[in-house]
DNA sequence: TTAGCTGCAAATTATTTGCATTCCG
DNA sequence: CGGAATGCAAATAATTTGCAGCTAA
């Protein structure tokens, strides 16, 4: 699926829910797309969308995700360090696409696999919960950081 | 392990570090241990420890929970809610303890399974990644909120 | 027309920091 | 004494909100 129907999809979806597809949220959903394991911050989605919308305006990019995220078309990670990041959601990959965390330097990767089909299914048997998605996080030391940490 | 045990453990972690075991801190960790799976947020633990230390200040909770953090007496955790929320890390049980959020009435509750060891020795062998910890939370619908849904 | 959207500025909220003071090894 | 820790108040930083004007079905 190419990026113009990714987005005729999106804006079938927002009008679905009486929304538009306003040139803001087109621009923000361009820089998701162009990004697309940028993890970013809502500070450099709205850096990058004034490249091509100079005059937009930081609460529209706030109010676009927020209306984005309700709708399923992005995912909004935390890492704990004090803002959210957004990604799009891949219907898909999204469920296999887990982060790898350095605590050394911060880089965040990415590790793509099904890891948690099964324990889904008993997760919904054991503990009587529907699960809809997860987050899965590993922390540790790229490869980099720990050839530092064994000079030191 | 009881807890004037664990509270030792503490003392004498903290003043390997140049630190002290503070009544203040000590207050914040009694919190927290009576709290066993509460994920409190700053402001509930400082309300707390105000009863047991009247005089205590929000930012000395923060500066307690920051140092506990880097000592991994203390584990911060982020819902995207806007605030984090912190618990004691128990250092076995943690690994093998995770959420279950739900979308509908926001109820957290916990899982516990060691459902990763083998996934992070894949990590590290795919991936050129030293995983020292996880984060792993699903969400979707507890029992209550699936059966509001279906009256819907 | 009117509901949906916008930019801007002001407000809010969680968290951090500066500082004078106090505590303890 | 001197580093560590504290409470308070002020500062920051991310995000949200109020509002008046704009836009498109």
């Amino acid at each position: 699926m190419n990026k113009k129907q990714v987005m005729e999809d999106i804006r079938r979806h927002l009008e679905e829910n009486s929304s538009r597809l306003t040139p803001q949220r087109e621009a923000v959903i361009q820089v998701l797309m162009s990004h697309d394991a940028g993890h970013l911050s809502a500070e450099e989605i709205y850096l990058h969308t004034k490249k091509l919308l100079p005059e937009i305006g930081l609460a529209t990019v706030y109010r676009s995700l927020e209306l984005l995220e309700k709708l399923s078309v992005v995912y909004k990670l935390e890492y704990g360090d004090g803002q959210s990041r957004y990604e799009l959601v891949r219907s898909n990959e999204e469920h296999y696409h887990h982060h790898l965390i350095c605590q050394g330097c911060g880089a965040i990767s990415e590790f793509n696999d099904d890891l948690l089909g099964d324990i889904e299914a008993r997760i919904a048997e054991e503990a009587d919960f529907e699960v809809t998605d997860h987050c899965l996080r590993f922390f540790g030391y790229c490869s980099k950081c720990r050839s530092h940490k064994e000079d030191a």
